[in-house]
DNA sequence: GTCTATACACCGATAGAC
DNA sequence: GTCTATCGGTGTATAGAC
């Protein structure tokens, strides 16, 4: 394969380069805090001070761009989820990336993106699952290290944590927090009890 | 008051029409199956064989409208919600309202678009909190019939039910269920505990 | 690599006739 | 109530010069 372009013959710019990266760092910033109507190419390029046509020179569309934004992120998420199955306190490490690295509304408009664009369904899928075998591998030592048994299976344990703390995250910013200490309080004694420390 | 409209004096169609339900209805379609950049002006009206220009006579602009569909929206399940408290068993209804009710993609929109127009965003924390206290409401009552207390408190699990029901609808059209059956046999079986039937 | 310039489509919203 | 017609704005994406 000379080409790596086989839908385009366009020439593009090479991926993980200064604008490349400078690129996919507005788009974040962009969808966080004015939402999917305002990631467009125009202030894409406005933000990082470029012009809008070189936007089109380092992504062939913008369904592209945001592809390759979440697939950036995921990728650095699932390397900091692998990296606490070596750590001294897995599960603690693994709440506190449930609790503190999901931005709610960066996740709302990936979520609302991806009915719409197959390429970006097929990466949340790809992470979803991913993220979901590590925890339940980090879950299933701990018990096993304990000697305990769950009346929730790994899997169950996991859904809970992570859809948990993605509500939680969102109420949050809403600014709604009725019941919220009540779960996180059984949430940590829960993971205390499993990895003590 | 003689007017209704204080912002604008254009005339305006009659909430509660059969146009203005149609419009609604509409709207919602599209936002479910094409989401939320295909719903503009032009395609709903085009979907319900109307003229462009009388969407504008039904809702002064089209935030209004998106507005509007999540009123009626979220009106109709709290009444839902608020008749369970009648019925012989309110957490299963409860329950089954969660899981079957709950349309993840319509959802993940809405929350998208929260994000960006005020109004909706009003309306959303409004359902929570309502939806909540109903819930809170028929947990509290079961605990008490049954004489029974619970690790959790009732807000806690209200949480983890409506977080755990969201999370499950969206992964399953996304096409992920590794773990689905293992949490909702939990729930079910903590449910019919506690409120046997 | 980066630019100017631009084609073309679609959008929200309105004026004013019937 | 419903229509035709339209304005001004913004979007994606490309051609081709430098």
């Amino acid at each position: 394969m000379k080409q790596d372009q086989v839908k385009s013959d366009r020439r593009m710019g090479p991926p993980g380069s200064e604008n490349w990266h400078a690129m996919l760092d507005g788009a974040e910033d962009i969808l966080r805090e004015e939402g999917h109507a305002a990631l467009t190419s125009r202030r894409i390029a406005e933000r990082i001070g470029v012009k809008q046509r070189l936007v089109y020179y380092y992504f062939r569309t913008m369904d592209d761009l945001i592809v390759e934004m979440f697939h950036r992120r995921s990728e650095m998420e699932l390397t900091r989820l692998r990296e606490t199955l070596k750590a001294e306190h897995p599960l603690h490490e693994i709440w506190e990336i449930c609790i503190h690295s999901t931005d709610a509304r960066l996740i709302s408009e990936f979520m609302a993106l991806a009915s719409r664009i197959d390429g970006l369904r097929a990466e949340v899928i790809r992470f979803i699952e991913e993220s979901r075998a590590i925890q339940v591998e980090a879950i299933t030592a701990a018990l096993e290290r304990t000697s305990r048994t769950s009346l929730i299976p790994p899997a169950g344990l996991a859904i809970v944590a992570t859809s948990v703390a993605l509500a939680i995250s969102r109420e949050e910013q809403l600014g709604v927090t009725s019941g919220h200490g009540d779960i996180m309080t059984v949430i940590e004694d829960f993971i205390a009890s499993l990895d003590p420390g």
